[in-house]
DNA sequence: TGTTTGATTGAACGTTTAGTTAATTTATTT
DNA sequence: AAATAAATTAACTAAACGTTCAATCAAACA
């Protein structure tokens, strides 16, 4: 008997909300009484379903890895060949076309959290390491395939997210888009020559 | 007449604790109170020398990126060879010998603000851009000297600060020691081929 | 010695912060 | 309709924030 409880579905919008502002201002920037501003509701109602701005905080960290697993998440049609996903794939990450749906600057923010709260460093920590997996195995079908042929899978993923890693933080400080592009695109024969692959086609 | 101004170097006193300060706390906890009360001064000194926060922050920025240069800074004698000090340099940016030097949590927490303040922005953009140069010279100084062979210097260099942006901040994410250096010994390696060097002497 | 100028302080400003508590509204069940 | 539990708000606190202002103190020079 009762009402019936909306912690979760409340929560998902206090944490979108979160987000659009933490982006839009800058994490420290954004406080309790603001995102309640945002969303025409009452602060004591955020504090109601997440005890304190820490836990926010977590929840929003979550809510932003998730998104930014989604970096390597490209429309795979059940027909193509496992290298052609790795080079879409590979494709994806060396585009920009993913910074519409993640924001780098709140990604670096939270970052910076993890050097101070270790729940949040073991976050990061997972999901770079699933991301690491994930293209390891990527790599391991199309090795399995025989259409690449590749000694150690996983170091090879893991070079490429270094390489990947490095690049967008420097590319971050570019304002042009072009070069961004540019200087991306720089890299990604690197990556593709760990794999043995000497560009496919660069139009 | 009058009396003598102390303004740079009690300026640079202030940008010090204020350096120690959100090593310690984050910078989203180092307020002017808390710098005013590690130095036994009163806040609004720290106001009169810094018209704003904003300003310190910059002077902040500013003394921070400086000792982050230093990560290039080796001894060198004049008696060794460029190819000498070259290995010298790289051997020490792939070293962690330099994190009690500087603070990686303060400059990825200052790498957040590049976001939404073009100046820093561009302060960042600036040492990094002067990093490469530099290992760039190292690099055609040991071409002339005919002890290495690169056909591109500066994008080599290029390449051995995304691998090595891209490594320290997975690294940063481990927390024991042991496993931070064999990371970061994994990706030295890559580097020295990129130079056409295969291993000197991994001891 | 008196004047000038910067160093430094102390008190107060208004605003914002995260969080508490108590009351009220709303939906659901018996 | 009464009971119940969660949703939501209103009012509030205490601390901290960056900053301002006026006053005092200390050194340098005329």
């Amino acid at each position: 008997m009762g009402r019936k409880s909306m912690k979760e579905s409340r929560q998902k919008e206090i944490i979108v909300a979160c987000y659009k502002l933490a982006k839009k201002e800058g994490l420290e920037n954004t406080s309790i009484a603001k995102i309640a501003q945002s969303m025409n509701i009452n602060p004591s109602l955020i504090i109601h379903y997440f005890q304190t701005r820490e836990e926010l905080i977590y929840g929003l960290i979550d809510y932003m890895l998730a998104k930014y697993k989604g970096i390597f998440n490209v429309p795979k049609r059940s027909n193509k060949s496992a290298r052609e996903i790795l080079l879409e794939v590979i494709d994806h990450l060396f585009s920009k076309k993913w910074n519409a749906l993640f924001d780098d600057s709140l990604f670096y923010g939270c970052f910076a959290l993890t050097f101070r709260d270790h729940k949040i460093k073991i976050k990061y920590k997972v999901v770079l390491d699933e991301l690491r997996k994930s293209l390891a195995e990527l790599i391991e079908a199309s090795v399995k395939e025989g259409s690449i042929q590749v000694a150690h899978p996983y170091d090879v993923a893991d070079t490429t997210f270094m390489i990947l890693d490095g690049a967008y933080f420097y590319v971050n400080l570019l304002k042009d888009p072009k070069q961004i592009n540019e200087k991306l695109g720089e890299f990604k024969p690197k990556v593709l020559a760990l794999l043995g692959i000497c560009e496919p086609n660069t139009n």
